[in-house]
DNA sequence: TTACCTTTTCAACAACTGTTGAATTATGGG
DNA sequence: CCCATAATTCAACAGTTGTTGAAAAGGTAA
């Protein structure tokens, strides 16, 4: 009985970017092909034919994530870089890392959705999410450059899978570890996950390090805070994380 | 003007296999929300209600796909372990990332399907991928926990999160390398992956090992045969795969 | 033949999908 | 006050979805 809302402009107007964030919420859960128009109106708070009025189709909403993420961690990502130029390749990465992870690990549904419509998803959209990522790996492979050239990483390293095993396996842990830690090992995820963090760094630098004695000072106190956790872990449960 | 076919047995019997192979093709095209029954029974020529004869609902096909796969991979997985038990621990894990590459390898709906569902998927789904997941990664920690005994692999090494960084990151290779290295480096991809699996191995082996100067001669051929194709590959691009 | 069991298809259900054209209201400018 | 424009909703289109109950055809046994 509640009868047919009014049409014409509400009090307070529904920004594009209030449409993005309920696109974003629902693609998360649902997938691309999973959600539905409906479901991110409602998310919204409006009729579905609004969103029609402020984008193109389901697509355009979807590169407009893109769009309003990507740019912002390549930017700061460039700042950065070159604030850092010269330092040790190894502090570099582990910058990076943080920053990429500062943007990303709040982020499940932007990461699911990504990695979903590159592998899965049609031919423009694979390319629209290549074109975003590709100077995001150029700058890596500056920093690889040039540690190589400075004696700090293996000149036998595949450069050109460098940046991808650093930031897109990364981006893996992040989506599968809490999810693994609870199904198969039973730990509470919110523990693991900085001692992941961690563990990936160390194993990815002693991948590429030309010097595998020198130990990386600048990573000691976080180390020294994360072994009881670990032992904790390691104690309390026999089995397998994965 | 075809008309209806007739109803009853046809002169071949489709077999429930013959379905579930249908429903892999299709669920690794479109995944498993987006396959419909429509066209899984399109696929196996046949119509949609004779799924329903043989299998519950669309889930049960799924479930049904994990019981077909796995068991095989666990039981080679067992007998190469048993088989291996006291080799070297680097030879006993490249050992063990052959034997499933050869069976996720030419099989990327299998992976994605299970991946997909594992993160996106209903809580029952989860669970019954966790299920068949565990005793591989329980193989997997005890080849990891032989060899810190025989001091071939580093004591501060996260054990419960070897196997995971080892398998699952490699599945994610096999995922997106060929796909990455085709729209953000311009590689053709047939040449890129066994270049990624060396190089994987590699990156994986030194971040783990505890004698990091001790070099692997069992790969040396291996090594060799694909350093042209690396220089090949360096010299003629620039960009870097990602 | 008759009866039964197994396998297969048909036809339909209700729900949901992306999208659009028209209708409606509020706001601000002249 | 009137009018144009921006913002919002309604109602519908044509199609697809997972699923089911009943009907039909073949084989087999009595």
């Amino acid at each position: 009985m509640t009868g047919a809302k009014p049409r014409g402009p509400k009090a307070t107007r529904i920004e594009p970017e209030k449409l993005l964030d309920a696109a974003q919420a629902v693609f998360a859960r649902d997938g691309l092909q999973g959600a539905s128009m409906r479901a991110i109106a409602r998310e919204a708070g409006c009729d579905p034919a609004l969103i029609y009025y402020h984008f193109q189709h389901k697509e355009a909403m979807f590169s407009a994530l893109l769009d309003r993420k990507f740019p912002a961690i390549l930017q700061e990502l460039g700042r950065l870089s070159r604030a850092n130029v010269g330092k040790h390749a190894a502090e570099r990465l582990w910058e990076t890392l943080g920053l990429v992870h500062e943007h990303m690990a709040l982020d499940p549904g932007f990461r699911s959705l990504v990695r979903g419509e590159f592998t899965r998803g049609a031919e423009g959209i694979q390319e629209a999410i290549a074109r975003h990522i590709r100077p995001l790996f150029q700058l890596l492979l500056a920093i690889f450059q040039e540690g190589v050239a400075r004696g700090e990483i293996r000149e036998s390293l595949v450069l050109q899978l460098g940046g991808f095993f650093f930031l897109r396996l990364y981006m893996e842990i992040l989506d599968l570890v809490p999810l693994m830690s609870v199904r198969i090992a039973g730990i509470p995820s919110d523990l693991i996950l900085p001692l992941a963090r961690l563990a990936w760094f160390d194993l990815f630098w002693r991948g590429i390090t030309a010097r595998p004695d020198e130990d990386l000072s600048f990573l000691s106190q976080l180390r020294a805070s994360l072994r009881e956790v670990q032992e904790c872990i390691q104690s309390a449960h026999g089995s397998p994380l994965c």
